[in-house]
RNA sequence: GGGCAAUUAGCUCAGUUGGUUAGAGCGCACGAUUCACAUUCGUGAGGUCACUGGUUCGAAUCCAGUAUUGCCCACCA
């Protein structure tokens, strides 16, 4: 028993991740290798993490995030670049608000608003927050993300605060800021303003209802607001109406009589409904939009708990919607006016997507970001907020991927009205703006302030109202690297070299981004190039379940735990079945088998690894993989002049995103070419150093994507290095061994030829068999690997010969020129082995003849290029070459 | 209503700028435990590339249209 051996025993047969994760994490942080190389000569990289909800559990978004996040920045590090990884945590102001509003409520609080004060309420949530947030990032550690934890944000800290404020001063000073009453979304259950993108539609059947009101018929679904409408509204050109308008008259109506007036608008739809309506302006945007052109009133209704106001009616004052909808209807009814229902309407109800309060349109002083006013000094001239946007994009300073969001991007922008960035919650940064009740100016201070800047009346108090959350993230890129001041990390890491994120965030958060870097970043001195938050923005896809749904909580059966998962099958097997598969921007179905499929992968790297060192010294020291180009087989040449065509694909395919072929890349060398023909070759005469050389460099090239066992392995096998820190592999131009690899491929389907014979006879598969080959020019080969064919094809006597006489009672096959005789004569069946040469026989000359037709086809000869028919031709040849073989074995086997 | 994507083997997906006798993994069938690995190895069956036209010497690939599925945006008085 060799000493090799005994240290095979001491590996365990098959890898379990659960034994090394930890502590390789552990390994890693504290080596200080996740902290970028400040060498001023080193090119930076850097990724901002895109924060997670601080109070969150990691989720198959999260886990597909930092997987591909992970392998570009490993990948960067090891390529020699200053890479930067920096992560950090979200404050998600309503998110977190109502999950501890609701905390408090299931512990008996009837309204934690009212109840606790806002101060004491701000209170419970940060502890929650303290208390939460240290899950989330175990759980991106459990990830194997190698992001630099000493530089850790989180978007509600101090710093943070300062450059939010920083930024709503200069937005505020340049009038880009401003307060208005203008219609906004109310979420009735938050009890706050929602912004437009955040709204969700709820497809919901609701009676639709046509009512007499006065010389019209109008249709509504809801009733319960037109109390006090009393403009009609027709199309100009509508002739039922045309003389109406401009007209006023009584009307009979919810409550009495009303004083109506018609007016007439191009925007109304003269096939929708009745043709005409009459509006509303408090509770619609349309109707809004319509009262400021008309000068119209916009009489609230419904207040802010979503009740009807109770001067409007004695009988449903201070109903609900729903309540007040019926009791309208049934007031109308009695009257006479209604007209008809039409009970199948279907209509969408706008929800807030964050807990799915219901929305209702309301009249409110918002602070709002105005997207058309012209400061920013872009391209020397001033322009607004959309023209820029659009301008980072169309002029290619940022790249998106997939191209096809471009299009979704400006269609945004060219929809997209002022930001409404206030909203009435109280887990947020507040809006730094000063009122004062004695002169009523308002004023921008970040700190707390005694007397109005103005009349130095001590009548002041703090704007109630926070910011959007979406208003701090968008100083995600630049605020995290110190903003607003100009700090060493600030100026080598900005612009990030790439921002990757779901698709579904596109608007809520990519292009805020680029909106608060270009202003804030070319206000603060810096030129249009370093202004932008990123280079290349990747979008991944969405996670389904196998069925391709959306994996629900409500279907637990769909529901993929990603943390489960690698407690089952290990980080590098979930990162494996999250990244390959997937395509930038398109959905991904993920099922267990697949990770299953590659933790069978990652325990083949620790088999191969396994064999690898229990058949040579364990251990590469220091030069000793150095090859020697003098005493290299045809098979080491062929397998090191492959390693560096997967060298240069895998680079190639990462640096282009193509990061599922990168991966496939890997896995089909390492399986399928150096695990299933490599290293059993070894088996029969080795060379160690190549061995080691080829296993060290893939352990290089898949280390971005599994980093676990990877580095366990690399760990052994040269001791005292990290392969985190190892150098990316290059292709050595010496090992291009072109007609080696060439023979080697001719020897690996001699041996496939072999196996196909015998899989086909009833040979006992153990049994080892004689064969007999006439190798004709390739002797020389088939010698030189006589012993490796004999192992791989299972033979137990193999004679070679340049040439001989056909041999009978034979099966046979060829490689090219090369001859196999398996003479197994009393066990082959020659019936079906005539049927299967009958076959074969049939087909190739179907082929044969196609071929024929195109080569003798004048036009293809005209119009295709040489390289095209000169392959024809070959192909032809071979075909004819090959037929021509396979009759002269039917003879054989006939006779 | 507008737009985007997908449609290839039983399932999940590849298929580079048009030129392969259309591939992989899983599953299935048959066979294999001599010392890296049964989370393994070998072999095989299985496809009118959704449909209809068109362009071309040549189409899974390009164009037009149709169908199915999913998503996004807008509107819904």
């Amino acid at each position: 028993m060799s000493a090799h051996y005994t240290k095979m025993k001491e590996i365990p047969k098959t890898y379990s991740a659960k034994d090394h994760e930890d502590r390789i994490y552990k390994m890693w942080e504290q080596s200080g290798a996740f902290a970028p190389d400040l060498d001023p000569k080193k090119k930076p990289y850097s990724i901002m993490m895109p924060p997670p909800n601080a109070t969150g559990t990691l989720h198959l978004g999260h886990a597909t995030m930092l997987a591909i996040e992970d392998i570009l920045i490993r990948f960067k590090r090891m390529q020699g670049f200053s890479a930067l990884y920096l992560p950090g945590t979200d404050h998600a102001a309503i998110a977190t608000q109502s999950v501890v509003e609701k905390k408090l409520q299931n512990e008996g609080m009837q309204n934690p608003r009212q109840e606790l004060g806002r101060k004491k309420l701000l209170e419970e949530i940060r502890k929650f927050v303290d208390e939460s947030k240290s899950t989330i990032r175990n759980q991106i550690r459990k990830m194997g993300t190698s992001c630099d934890w000493s530089r850790e944000r989180y978007t509600f800290s101090d710093e943070m605060n300062t450059a939010v404020n920083e930024l709503f001063r200069m937005m505020y000073e340049d009038g880009l800021i401003y307060r208005g009453g203008r219609i906004v979304n109310w979420d009735t259950k938050m009890q706050t303003t929602v912004a437009d993108d955040e709204l969700e539609y709820v497809e919901e059947k609701a009676p639709f209802y046509y009512f007499k009101y006065g010389p019209v018929v109008i249709g509504t679904a809801r009733p319960e607001t037109k109390f006090g409408d009393k403009v009609i509204v027709v199309h100009p050109k509508d002739k039922r109406y045309k003389n109406l308008i401009g007209k006023e008259f009584d009307v009979e109506w919810i409550e009495g009589k009303i004083r109506a007036k018609v007016i007439a608008d191009e925007c109304i739809d003269m096939d929708l409904g009745t043709g005409a309506m009459t509006i509303t302006p408090a509770h619609s945007l349309i109707d809004f939009e319509l009262s400021q052109k008309y000068a119209l009133e916009s009489p609230q209704i419904i207040d802010f708990d979503g009740k009807i106001r109770p001067e409007w009616s004695k009988a449903c004052g201070g109903m609900d919607i729903l309540a007040a909808r019926k009791k309208v209807v049934e007031i109308l009814e009695k009257k006479g006016l209604v007209d008809r229902i039409d009970e199948n309407y279907v209509h969408n109800v706008s929800v807030n997507y964050r807990g799915k309060g219901v929305v209702e349109p309301q009249i409110m002083k918002q602070w709002f970001v105005d997207v058309n006013k012209a400061v920013i000094d872009w391209k020397k001239k001033k322009r607004s907020i959309k023209e820029v946007l659009q301008d980072t994009v169309r002029s290619k300073m940022i790249r998106i991927i997939p191209d096809r969001f471009e299009k979704i991007y400006f269609h945004w922008i060219d929809n997209l009205r002022d930001w409404c960035i206030s909203r009435q919650i109280w887990w947020g940064h507040r809006i730094p703006v000063w009122h004062c009740t004695k002169c009523s100016n308002s004023f921008f201070s970040p700190t707390t302030v005694q007397k109005c800047k103005h009349c130095k009346a001590p009548n002041i108090s703090q704007d109630p109202d926070t910011l959007d959350t979406w208003f701090s993230s968008q100083l995600w890129t630049f605020s995290t690297l110190g903003w607003p001041e100009k700090t060493p990390d600030l100026l080598r890491f900005t612009p990030s070299s790439v921002l990757e994120t779901g698709y579904d965030i596109l608007f809520f958060w990519v292009a805020r981004m680029i909106l608060g870097s270009t202003y804030a970043l070319r206000k603060t001195g810096f030129p249009e190039e370093k202004s932008i938050p990123f280079k290349d923005v990747y979008l991944h896809g969405l996670i389904r379940d196998i069925h391709g749904k959306k994996m629900s909580k409500s279907r637990p059966e769909t529901c993929i735990d990603p943390l489960d998962m690698i407690e089952k099958y290990g980080t590098d097997a979930i990162r494996l079945s999250l990244v390959i598969g997937g395509t930038p921007g398109n959905d991904m179905r993920l099922y267990e088998e697949k990770i299953a499929g590659y933790r069978n992968f990652v325990n083949k790297i620790w088999n191969g690894a396994r064999f690898v060192m229990s058949s040579a010294e364990p251990s590469i020291k220091k030069g000793e993989d150095k090859i020697n180009l003098k005493k290299l087989s045809r098979a080491d040449k062929w397998i090191l002049t492959r390693l560096n065509e997967i060298i240069e694909k895998v680079t190639d395919q990462i640096e282009d995103y193509e990061l599922s072929d990168a991966g496939l890349t890997v896995y089909d060398f390492f399986w399928g070419e150096y695990c299933d023909w490599y290293v059993e070759m070894s088996k029969v005469t080795k060379n160690p150093a190549v061995l080691k050389h080829v296993l060290k460099t893939s352990l290089q090239l898949m280390h971005p994507f599994m980093p676990f066992v990877t580095e366990t392995i690399y760990g052994d096998l040269c001791p005292g290095t990290m392969l985190i820190t190892e150098d990316w592999p290059k292709p050595n131009p010496k090992w291009n061994f072109p007609s080696e690899s060439d023979e080697m491929g001719r020897i690996m389907d001699l041996v496939s030829g072999i196996r196909v014979l015998r899989a086909e006879s009833d040979v006992d598969a153990t049994k080892k068999i004689h064969a007999i080959i006439f190798a004709h020019e390739d002797i020389a080969l088939v010698l030189d690997k006589a012993e490796i064919i004999k192992r791989l094809a299972n033979l137990g006597t193999l004679e070679i010969f340049e040439n001989g006489e056909k041999i009978g009672k034979a099966l046979t096959t060829f490689v090219g020129d090369i001859e196999i005789y398996l003479p197994l004569a009393d066990l082959i069946d020659f019936e079906a082995e005539k049927k299967r040469l009958h076959k074969e026989i049939d087909d190739l000359a179907k082929y044969i003849q196609s071929l024929d037709h195109k080569l003798k086809n004048k036009k293809f000869l005209n119009n295709a290029p040489k390289e095209i028919i000169e392959n024809e031709r070959i192909k032809f040849t071979e075909g004819l070459k090959r037929l021509k073989k396979l009759q002269e074995q039917l003879e054989q086997v006939s006779k």
